[in-house]
DNA sequence: CCGCATCAGAGGTAT
DNA sequence: ACCTCTGATGCGGCG
């Protein structure tokens, strides 16, 4: 938690920073707060309060961010008034009607979205009653197109997964999951409709669309897989939470697009084809070439929109500018190989080169982290420099085709070479000041680097992987844990911690958090079952290759070596546990920038409102990482942040173990800057200890605590 | 650990 | 109806 109290504050004293030694041993020097202004913080009482964006908010306080607005909106609100009133922050019942959830009957969808928004405008001035009645609730199910006749009978109404949250613990042996998939449609903050709608893509309306793809598709394969035996359920959940975003018109820039597509940013990564069709970067849900039809083009020729190399066709080149990419064709199920013809997409290629038009490039790579998997970076736009035909193994005809990058680009697919030639040892990674900082306390090395300025590192601290927690927490309900010998199964209805996660275990096999659940049970101590349970995650360590680097403006800062998935977890908040009392007093003086704070309140995923309820964490915890500590204390905070907290309880017999444990919650590319929401508290005194808030989003609210 | 084969699938285009 | 640089899984070979 490296706050930077202001870049023009005076760095400590440099004597006192470190140059050798184990960093088991570094403690930070904090240039002396500038913050005058800290008085007594009266937080007592309320447990962890997390504010869902739909309330009910704690008695006399009121939402500090006005959380059902747009971006835009939100800008405008800030400059104007600086204690907001959310006009829109209206409660909002838990069963939303998807009202925008036109199926698109038109195959040129492109207007379509322009017509679900008039709705929903004269919608927004309808009173709250009207808006939220359920008359016009489209049925999801009457409008689904394909896959109608896997539909079963929705037994259970709409609340087929209330089955997995009743409480009984046992899942639900009749699932259909289009009425789960329902379900999650209808807990979406219908303002995310509104920004997904847009016929042109942004920023928010990409990020929504994979948020609400993650959800589905983590939700059905924890169905399928807790399912297995009886047939029901998605084999390819990719596929089916595809294809429901695509019937039910949950997609961004469907409109297919020369050149750059908003909201997508050139390094944005992927981890399913799907994704990339659902923003409109790359269509086909399998081919590796996106082309307009002559018809859609309005031109006389089809016209190259994008391709994916993915190293199916030896497209190795040495320089990451330049790429050659095979046509497609010449393979045929039955017939086998043959010639490939100038049609298609290679058609496409070639008049997109005599035109010299953009054509947008994702590479996919071999996913380390889940080496049966693949990712897709996606390379910003490329120019067709030449194309020819070869001979391939085969002894048939391939189209090739030679593509350079455009300059000027921000860099992506270059900063995975980069690293690759790092780990291989072939370059060295520059700026280097420890190659270690855990001194081996982790599994994976954590270097520490400064190629911006000449610190020498933090200060010292000893760094410990785990929580301390020197005093008791109060019990909670007395749980002996669980008998799964070889490690808790997604199918056994009989294990107390599956159950106590809802009837799921609350991790996917890929090892992300498979729901955005506001407290995960773990196994723990009490349990039999064996350190490799698929329900222990947090405990394993870290697996990611994290540096502490040193930022620009932010003092230091947390990234990883690593893509990370969304949903993926990251570490833990290490540290001593202290008690509230003493974390008021460290805080407020300032003595203490390491503290982390259950009851701070932060936004909460603004997609899914109604999902997030209070946790309901046996107390509220507060540690700090100023003497000890583990990575986590060099993450900054972001009002748009990349990465979120979840309070995590492990079983152990009347003294429940309880951490708090980081998420991504969306794709992070190598060497982006971690960062989650620190929040603040509540209430929040005008003059109340804050800190200026640097993250330099769009959504800054300004300050955080 | 790695490649290979298998196979059910999806959207979009072509027919 | 046809096409496709998927993605999960299982097998056999490799060192």
């Amino acid at each position: 938690m490296d706050h930077n109290l202001g870049q023009e504050s005076v760095p400590a004293d440099k004597s006192r920073v470190l140059n050798v030694k184990p960093l088991r041993t570094l403690v930070p020097v904090f240039p002396s707060p500038s913050n005058p202004s800290s008085s007594s913080n009266p937080q007592g009482g309320a447990p962890f309060v997390a504010v869902s964006p739909a309330g009910p908010f704690p008695a006399g306080v009121a939402p500090f961010y006005p959380f059902f607005v747009s971006p835009e909106s939100q800008r405008l609100s800030e400059q104007h008034a600086p204690n907001p009133t959310p006009q829109r922050a209206t409660p909002i019942s838990a069963a939303v009607p998807i009202n925008s959830f036109k199926t698109p009957t038109a195959a040129t969808n492109g207007d379509v979205g322009s017509s679900r928004r008039k709705s929903r405008t004269r919608r927004g001035q309808l009173t709250e009653e009207e808006g939220y009645d359920n008359t016009e609730v489209i049925d999801v199910d009457a409008e689904t197109g394909g896959g109608s006749s896997k539909r079963k009978k929705r037994a259970k109404g709409r609340r087929a997964s209330g089955a997995a949250t009743d409480g009984s613990g046992v899942a639900a042996v009749d699932v259909d999951l289009d009425a789960v998939a329902h379900d999650i449609l209808q807990s979406i903050n219908p303002m995310v409709f509104d920004v997904i709608n847009h016929p042109d893509g942004s920023r928010d309306s990409v990020t929504y669309t994979l948020m609400i793809y993650e959800v589905l598709r983590r939700k059905l394969g924890q169905i399928e897989e807790s399912t297995k035996d009886l047939h029901t359920g998605a084999k390819r959940p990719d596929l089916k939470a595809g294809n429901v975003m695509m019937t039910k018109g949950v997609r961004s820039n469907s409109k297919k697009r020369i050149g750059i597509v908003p909201g997508v940013e050139i390094g944005d990564i992927f981890f399913f084809r799907f994704e990339m069709c659902l923003v409109g970067l790359h269509s086909p849900s399998m081919a590796g070439i996106d082309y307009l039809t002559s018809k859609a083009s309005q031109e006389e020729e089809p016209l190259a929109v994008s391709i994916v190399s993915s190293g199916g066709y030896e497209d190795d080149t040495g320089d990451g500018d330049v790429l050659i990419y095979s046509g497609q064709g010449g393979v045929n199920r039955e017939k086998g190989a043959s010639d490939q013809k100038l049609e298609r997409g290679n058609l496409a290629l070639e008049k997109s080169m005599h035109r010299g038009n953009d054509v947008r490039v994702i590479r996919g790579l071999k996913d380390v982290m889940h080496p049966s998997g693949k990712v897709y970076v996606y390379d910003g736009i490329y120019k067709i420099q030449d194309s020819w035909v070869e001979k391939a193994k085969s002894g048939f005809n391939v189209f090739k085709y030679k593509l350079a990058r455009v300059r000027g680009q921000p860099e992506a697919y270059t900063i995975w070479k980069s690293i690759q030639q790092w780990t291989d040892k072939a370059a060295p990674r520059t700026g280097v000041i420890l190659p270690d900082l855990t001194s081996g306390a982790e599994k994976v090395p954590v270097c520490l680097v400064n190629d911006v300025d000449n610190e020498k590192g933090p200060a010292y601290f000893t760094y410990i992987p785990t929580l301390k927690n020197l005093r008791g927490v109060a019990p909670v309900e007395s749980s002996f844990g669980c008998s799964c010998i070889g490690g808790c199964q997604p199918g056994n209805r009989n294990c107390p911690c599956i159950q106590k996660n809802g009837g799921y275990l609350p991790y996917t096999a890929a090892g992300l958090v498979a729901d955005l659940k506001s407290v995960i049970h773990e196994c723990g101590p009490s349990c039999q079952c064996p350190p490799t349970c698929r329900n222990r995650i947090s405990q394993a360590g870290l697996k990611f290759r994290l540096e502490v680097f040193r930022t620009s403006n932010k003092g230091w800062g947390l990234r990883s070596w690593d893509a990370i998935r969304a949903g993926t977890f990251i570490c833990e908040y290490a540290g001593e546990v202290i008690d509230n009392a003493r974390a008021e007093m460290l805080g407020a003086e300032n003595e203490d920038e390491y503290i982390f704070d259950s009851t701070r309140i932060y936004q909460q995923l603004e997609v899914f409102p109604a999902n997030i309820e209070a946790p309901k964490i046996p107390s509220p915890l507060y540690i700090t990482a100023k003497n000890e500590g583990n990575v986590a204390r060099f993450m900054n905070h972001s009002c748009s942040p990349n990465v979120l907290w979840r309070p995590i309880v492990r079983e152990n017999k009347n003294e429940p173990d309880l951490h708090i444990a980081f998420f991504a919650i969306r794709h992070i590319p190598p060497m982006m800057e971690l960062t989650y929401d620190y929040g603040i508290n509540l209430p929040l005194q005008a003059g109340q200890r804050k800190k200026n808030c640097l993250c330099g989003s769009v959504k800054c609210r300004g300050y955080f605590c």
